[in-house]
Parts: C-alpha cells; structure tokens; sequence
DNA sequence: CAGGATCCCTACGGATACTG
DNA sequence: CAGTATCCGTAGGGATCCTG
C-alpha cells in the first residue's frame, strides 16, 4: 500500500530546488553548465548536485568534452522527457485545481 | 518557463514525510488521527503539520466532533482525491521506467 | 484522544574561494 | 569552463513530555 518505493524518491528528487527547472530548461534542448547556472539563478554547488542526482536516476544525460577550455553538454533521455511530462501534467492539474477553489 | 509556483508548491508538500501515503491512507475513506498515526508509523508531531498543510492545500477535509473523548475524523476533498489520482499515475510512469531500465 | 511545546540532530542549500 | 571545498544559517522531523 502507499507509493512505490522509486516513486516516492523521485517525488523527493524532484521537489528539491531546481530540479524541475533543470528539466524544464533541458526540454528546449541539450545546454551547458554556466547556460542552465545562468537561466537558473542557482548555486554552482546547488546545480552540480541537481545534475548529478537527476544524472544518476537516468533522466539527464552527461556529455563532457575533452577540451581547453571544457565543455560539457547536458540533456534530457528519453526517461526525462517522459518525467518532463509528468511535471507538465501536474502543472495542468493543479490549474484546474485553483479553478474550482 | 517552468512549473508554476503552484505546482512547485505542491509538489514540495506531496514530497515531504507522509504526505502521500496520508493520501493514499485516506483514499480507503476517512480515518482519525490516532488511526493515521498507527498505520503510517508517524510522530503525532510529524503527523499534525503534514494534515494541517493538506488541509491548507484543500485536499483534505478536517471534521472535528465535540465529544469527549475528542474526535476527529479526516477524509479527501474532491481536490485530494484528484491529486491522489495523480500520485498514482507516478507510480505507473516509475514502473514503466524500470522497465525501460 | 488529538494534538502542542520543547530539545536536538540531520539535511538542504547559499556565499565564497579555489582548482583541473 | 565546470565544477569542488569549506563555512554556516535555516528547515525538517524524531523523541519526549504536557494539556484541553
């Protein structure tokens, strides 16, 4: 009974700050590093763990090249876009909630 | 661009420490505190703030009788039982990412 | 019974400075 | 550029005790 265990850790993934934003820019195509840092408004800190979180449960893929000076491509996989939608959908649900409110 | 503050909103309570399984816990109809705190393992602290928010959010309904001993019965506003709903389908998207895995 | 009050520990995240 | 390291303040939540 209750949540899946997974669901409830990538509920929690999610809420934490950025996270959705991460996607949500990711959707509009692959960026870098100092490109989401600056449409973000979040810490470097905050962004690398967000990235490396949303990295390691498969919704955003890494791409680092061997250059000087470094470049390093972030995007969706298709389990983000997937997630991307879901974050889409609550959007909508929650609009039609204040409607009735 | 991103989620609307709402949807942030609520997807910060939905994620926080029985938030969701206090909904699912309610979707088999209404329960008292006391029942809550029994089968979803809470402190009476934890338990208080986190109906108190979702009662905020209007996903669920607080009736209080005036009785002694006190009784309160909590159940899902129509509201709640909407975003119980979707609790559920992100619970199925988990699934089928894992299987894509 | 249904919480509120208090104490306390942990996790999250910003600011700043530093590095491969 | 793309992070990491450190310091530090704030929020979340358990344990325990108390009350209308």
């Amino acid at each position: 009974m209750g949540l899946s265990k997974g669901a409830r850790k990538v509920l929690k993934v999610l809420a934490r700050r950025g996270a959705s934003e991460v996607l949500w820019a990711l959707g509009k195509g692959s960026a870098r590093f100092s490109d989401l840092e600056a449409v973000l408004r979040l810490s470097p800190r905050t962004l690398a763990e967000r990235l490396r979180e949303l990295h390691l449960m498969g919704f955003v893929d890494r791409r680092a090249y061997a250059e000087v000076p470094p470049r390093v491509e972030y995007s969706l996989t298709p389990r983000g876009k997937r997630v991307l939608e879901f974050l889409m959908e609550l959007d909508r649900v929650v609009e039609t909630l204040e409607e009735v409110r």
